[in-house]
DNA sequence: CTAAACCCTTGACTATGGTCCAGAGTCAAG
DNA sequence: CTTGACTCTGGACCATAGTCAAGGGTTTAG
């Protein structure tokens, strides 16, 4: 398989026909080369790229941050991208932190909540009606 | 301070005054009444509501999930109450694993990046680059 | 009373990350 | 050569979560 066309390489990748286009529009990925018909022609490399940019996603990056990795990538700026991970890495945390914060609130109020009588005995509509949970 | 103003309570709450109107099309948060002028009158109910709203947001839930949560208040149901509760806290154990996977996955290619050298050396880009988990 | 500050509605516009469609052109198999 | 699959461009459309502007009316302080 040398080249092959964007319906190829979008399966290949697992991402849409038109996603593929639509990253190219975003300065994400660009076609090995086009046929004089205009067609976009694409090899593994594209693949991997595309690949690259699902995973970043899954791991929480935007289109823009991806594509600011993508532009450290080929300026072989190693530091830079460690920093931007880490920098992820924290905001991760962050995030961590707080969901388990709601957890504990959350599951507290469930627990004390006998689950039938007056809404009154009920520490999940105290703590909505009243003060934040 | 008996009533105030859409300005006064969005201030209060710490958000503009079109996010306040922009949240009661949503059904998030509606005036405690109406000046026969039209004008919108808001208490401190109102805005621990949107204080809820913001914290809630922040923590990663949507305007919709928030609408849920905010719904069980006005539920005179106290088992459903629960169930409701129950749920939403299932899904922020959900939230929670997906979250910990991406730090996972973050954290180890952060530690296993040199900060310097080659670009093969950095795992950043090779793991991310290369297959999926 | 006047003027500043405030508020009203409607509707357009922003960004993100796509998805879909029309109408036309191109490629590959039979 | 014909047919069906594939691809092209451009633009519309979706949801989410706002933000801003136009062109009014209202409230309040001096």
């Amino acid at each position: 398989m040398e080249s092959m066309g964007i319906g190829a390489v979008a399966k290949a990748a697992g991402v849409g026909i038109d996603t593929v286009r639509y990253y190219e529009r975003a300065g994400l990925v660009a076609p090995k080369g086009r046929l004089s018909s205009g067609y976009r022609r694409y090899s593994e490399l594209e693949v991997s790229r595309l690949r690259f940019i699902r995973r970043a996603q899954s791991l929480g990056f935007s289109l823009k941050e991806i594509r600011e990795l993508l532009a450290l990538s080929s300026s072989r700026n190693v530091a830079s991208v460690k920093r931007k991970a880490e920098a992820k890495l924290a905001d991760v945390d962050r995030r961590l932190t707080e969901l388990k914060r709601i957890r504990a609130g959350l599951s507290s109020l469930v627990e004390a909540c006998p689950g039938h009588g007056l809404p009154e005995s009920c520490p999940i509509l105290q703590a909505l009606g009243g003060e934040s949970p």
